[in-house]
DNA sequence: CGTCCGCGTCAAGATGTCGTCAAGAGCCAG
DNA sequence: CTGGCTCTTGACGACATCTTGACGCGGACG
């Protein structure tokens, strides 16, 4: 899911700038000031961020020069000022769209899908390689370790998916239910059976004797590498 | 040198683009209308567009899509109108950035090189070729493998100039949708379908069984040299 | 020693997706 | 006005995927 950066130190318009962009699918985090918002964007790298110039412990084009170091992701400037020399600072500085405020919803939210069409789509997604096969999840591509293809469902990848994120980390039956098949699924642990054997099959060269893809008895499913 | 096509049809304005755009060290192609515009980007592919909305001839949005089907070069649009539907309407068919009359040159520049900053320098795609078919991108030319040229439609090379752009990787559905059709479209696989098969008749040898555009049931679509 | 529960396996029916075709609408050129 | 090209839209069969139920196995526990 794409993820955005909302950099605003007023709370009533952070949280509404959050709401409205929650409600069209994305991943909000929130900061209310530059230095938050630096931190944040390091742990959890935005497709997009939305910064307010106006914060009261930081000057703006700093702000987004220290985005710009971290991140080619595009940055959209909110501000109250309308000057033609503050808008060609901050495009300078390294900004992708300056919106002068009070601004519409709809507008920013154009402009929004418009500088995310533009981006190179974060890679936050990396290549997994074990020592039975490899897994390109941007690119949805699997291979054995000799490099045969392997084609996988929709459903397969989405499971594969969640479990190598948590790389090393038991991922509880519920919540593999509740990403994959939605909140109401919670209890049918028969898919998980079906998905992991299939998965199993197509990528562990001893389906019987798993070494990636382990059942934790009772509790979950883990990847390890 | 880098080449902007301004689109103006008010002949003051048009000038002082011009020329101040000439001062930069710019290339400058100008045209007056919406089918001078369209007609002077397929001869020499610019590497951005300036274009005025108020035109006699055609309606602003189709003229982006125009514009969007034969070349990936941003797009800044210049309206005399400021409601929020109008800049919504423009930004979802294509545009890049949008700006109200009357703005401020010092402004219109800084967003043309943020704008130029984010865009993929023309020619870093120009000739794709594969065992079936050769792709000119920048030229809008494709041949199959005996020289015989193929004839493709603007929403033909559209789609597969997103699909060339990600060759190897897999570009879902939704994304295919929102990039050619806009974000309202993005549950009308039945389009892609259809252009996916046109696409397959027209380049591949055998259509029934395609090598490099590949079908990735339920994900989305995959270009393979 | 027997029962019960969770897990892996398998198969079959239900569901959804894809490719294909064709008809209609809109647009431009002659 | 007419004809051609393109885009949109609906319908259909073929096929892959998902769902669902049944069965056997093994370990935990009484």
């Amino acid at each position: 899911m794409t993820t955005i950066l909302v950099v605003e130190d007023e709370r009533g318009l952070r949280q509404a700038l959050a709401i409205n962009l929650r409600r069209r699918e994305y991943n909000v985090i929130t900061a209310a000031n530059g230095a938050a918002a630096l931190a944040a964007a390091g742990e959890q790298p935005p497709d997009a961020v939305i910064l307010d110039l106006g914060l009261p412990d930081m000057d703006g084009a700093d702000i987004i020069r220290g985005l710009r170091g971290w991140t080619g992701a595009p940055i959209l400037v909110l501000s109250a000022r309308s000057g033609q020399t503050d808008k060609v600072l901050a495009l300078d500085a390294g900004a992708d769209d300056y919106v002068t405020k009070p601004f519409g919803m709809d507008e920013l939210l154009a402009r929004l899908r418009a500088a995310l069409r533009r981006a190179p789509a974060a890679e936050d997604q990396p290549i997994v390689e074990t020592a039975a096969f490899t897994i390109d999840l941007a690119g949805k591509r699997a291979h054995l370790a000799d490099h045969a293809a392997v084609h996988l469902t929709p459903t397969e990848w989405h499971v594969l998916e969640v479990l190598l994120r948590n790389e090393g980390k038991l991922v509880p039956q519920r919540q593999l239910l509740q990403e994959v098949w939605g909140p109401a699924y919670d209890t049918e642990t028969n898919y998980l059976r079906v998905y992991l054997a299939q998965l199993r099959r197509k990528l562990e060269p001893d389906p019987a004797q798993p070494r990636h893809l382990i059942t934790e008895p009772g509790l979950g499913y883990r990847f390890s590498r």
